[in-house]
DNA sequence: TGTTTGCATACTGTATGCAGTTTATGCTTT
DNA sequence: AAAGCATAAACTGCATACAGTATGCAAACA
């Protein structure tokens, strides 16, 4: 080709949108109680409902979103997917942070410790948008580590399964503190290139996720009822 | 048009075309030149194209096919997906099969030796299709006994992706033994409740495909055209 | 004969319209 | 004031129409 060979040819719509609501869904931007319309939402973006419908579809499809007959809804997990969620996490996601800190030391890894920096300080002057954003930044940034894709692809799916429950689990400031150090540590051994500390930081960081959904009880997730237009 | 086989909750459309594309995929009947057209499938359907686009899309979300200018065709996987698709399987579906050995004595296990001897008989035969039928009606029941619905969705995918392997990769005798023979362990630890040996069969039965694979060199799969309609 | 150019074709992606179904509303009846 | 019923509104799901683009083919040309 005679011109730029990296042109990337533009998204088609239908995944500008998907992105964009998977990306409100990560940041907790959408509530139980909210509703997502095909209809107004392509009005809002200016364009006709099939790409909006065929996005809101996907995401229903992964599990993320609910069809009902008023609008789409965040799929509400049951204590028992939430269990399992974790499960899953703790087998894949070791592994995967173990690549991470595998990885070559050609790739810069030096964002980690940023992210971990605005997660710490977020957490304490309790941005909660920023701080959703922070974590799934680090985490971005940690999966691109890995080259296995499937891999990837997964973990960041359960991550957005799970992001319902960022906010609720942070709560004491207990918590918040304990996720934080978790943070730190899997970055540290990321950082060193230490596969044993990594794999082992990520299952101790993933197990006190589940110990939290515990203490919490695992089933009254709460949240403030707003409009979405993306 | 369609049927529905649910009197209570019939399916949509685009639900229905998605698991009959999605069950043809797993069957091997799809091959690599073939594309799916989702004009001529709605016509032959005799329902529009809007539902067959949303499936096809959604199974394009999955990696399973991909777009092109020319029709919707099976996603070819290069090596090194192969490979990390395997290093995912080797993470989930030995837990998966613990889980299954694990489950109650109330399910139904009686199945599994059933399925192992349909794939027994049919390698002999070489019945290909009824091979690839009996193999995943092997592992659908064999997941059914774990309750983890996120694990086994995520297991299921993988094992769709790797449907376009199956055949290349039973070639020989020994390698079509080696499989069977695997199949059969894999039952009869989880028939006796065994889950240390079941995880092992299991693990051992993933690393045999991997080895297979790379004794095939992994890149060369061959398969016939053939027009689908589903 | 090999190469270029233009065109018909075959698709996908997007827009829009219509039907069916569930939920909300408001009116009636007691 | 509560309960029942009719009717309107708010949606989704499906159908169809249109636009844009890659592809192959054939004619024109070197």
């Amino acid at each position: 080709m005679l011109f730029d060979a990296t042109l990337t040819k533009p998204l088609a719509l239908k995944d500008q949108v998907y992105n964009a609501v998977r990306q409100q869904l990560r940041q907790g931007a959408i509530a139980l109680e909210d509703r997502l319309v095909d209809a107004s939402m392509a009005k809002s973006l200016e364009i006709s409902r099939t790409p909006v419908r065929e996005a809101l579809q996907m995401l229903v499809h992964e599990g993320l979103l609910e069809a009902t007959t008023r609008g789409f809804k965040l799929r509400q997990l049951s204590p028992k997917e939430i269990v399992d969620l974790f499960e899953v996490r703790l087998l894949l996601e070791p592994k995967l942070v173990g690549k991470a800190a595998a990885s070559a030391e050609t790739k810069d890894k030096s964002v980690l410790p940023n992210c971990v920096d605005i997660i710490r300080s977020s957490t304490e002057n309790h941005q909660t948008k920023e701080f959703n954003a922070a974590v799934y930044q680090f985490f971005e940034n940690l999966v691109a580590l890995s080259d296995n894709t499937h891999m990837n692809r997964s973990v960041l799916l359960y991550h957005d399964r799970l992001a319902q429950l960022r906010v609720p689990l942070m709560v004491t400031p207990e918590q918040r503190k304990l996720a934080v150090d978790g943070f730190g540590a899997i970055t540290e051994a990321v950082v060193m290139g230490d596969v044993q500390g990594a794999e082992h930081a990520t299952r101790t960081h993933i197990q006190n996720g589940i110990k939290a959904c515990h203490d919490l009880g695992l089933t009254h997730i709460e949240a403030g009822a707003k409009t979405v237009t993306v």
